[in-house]
DNA sequence: ATGGTATTGCGACTCATTCTCATTCGTATT
DNA sequence: AATACGAATGAGAATGAGTCGCAATACCAT
């Protein structure tokens, strides 16, 4: 549950693009989008907008705190933006189906803070990536290890 | 201290170029070398190398397990490379001066790996980067927060 | 309405990285 | 030592995510 956000309280006038972003972002909390994702359902669902104004847009949205941007996949980079956690969770991505499991650890998190203390660091962002094979990935491979076998 | 490489070991002929990008490394383990570093590095110390091979080289390398690629720095995405750390660690990132501490903290990788177990994910690896601002740069910030003062 | 500021649309641009392909190298075989 | 053949390289073109510049619009306060 995100609470919904309301722009002008961000310090951003409400525009119609800016509108139209936070809208495709509302409607797809459950995944990590990209720039060109939000670019096509807007496309799609809503009005064309350009790519370079859906950037933009997106950039503010994470200068006001709005949405927050990951670079998973360590090589192909292609960053991906969701509406900010007031929480805050780390990812742990599928390499096989990409697919991402957030997940918040106390522990890690205070470990961290503990870390850079004792460095003299003063903390301000980190992030927390896991990459491997998801329970359903790690199925399906037994699944054609077998098959092989045979 | 990391172990003397030996290309054929790792599968790889010794080819000039490979050897030369190798030496690049070794000589600077201090750093994480952009593609560009190497190049530069190799066209200064040794002999010029043209970009596509230095990547193509350092490819071959990470594929090989000789190096490691990282991306620190969410935004303006410049990979670098480093030797690979037959223990492993991870990074802590000066948000003002760019510099680098590497880490390592049996807590938090013993934690990842129980939280993987939980989720019945597989893990392969991951990255944590901690960004901050570190103690040589808080320190001058202290001081031109005086001179501003004044 | 008027003027001034903020935002947008569009395309051009950047720049790290990858790709293509002709040439050259490395190595095994006659 | 010539030949053969796949592997590796050099040079530059191509790709593609992300950014920029700027004229046209929209927004807002007088
Ligand atoms: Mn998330
Ligand atoms: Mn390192
Ligand atoms: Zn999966
Ligand atoms: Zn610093």
């Amino acid at each position: 549950m995100i609470a919904k956000i309301n722009l002008k309280e961000q310090g951003l006038t409400e525009t119609t693009p800016r509108l139209a972003v936070l809208k495709a972002m509302e409607a797809n909390t459950a995944q990590h989008m990209s720039a060109d994702d939000v670019y096509r359902y807007l496309l799609e669902r809503d009005r064309p907008l350009p790519m370079s104004t859906v950037y933009r847009v997106l950039a503010q949205f994470e200068q006001a705190g709005i949405v927050e941007r990951h670079s998973f996949d360590a090589e192909r980079t292609k960053q991906v933006y969701e509406l900010k956690d007031p929480e805050h969770h780390d990812h742990m991505i599928c390499i096989k189906c990409r697919s991402v499991h957030e997940f918040l650890d106390p522990q890690i998190e205070s470990r961290q803070i503990e870390i850079a203390e004792n460095l003299g660091f003063s903390l301000t962002d980190h992030s927390l990536n896991l990459y491997g094979i998801c329970a359903g990935c790690v199925q399906k491979d037994a699944q054609s290890e077998k098959t092989i076998k045979q």
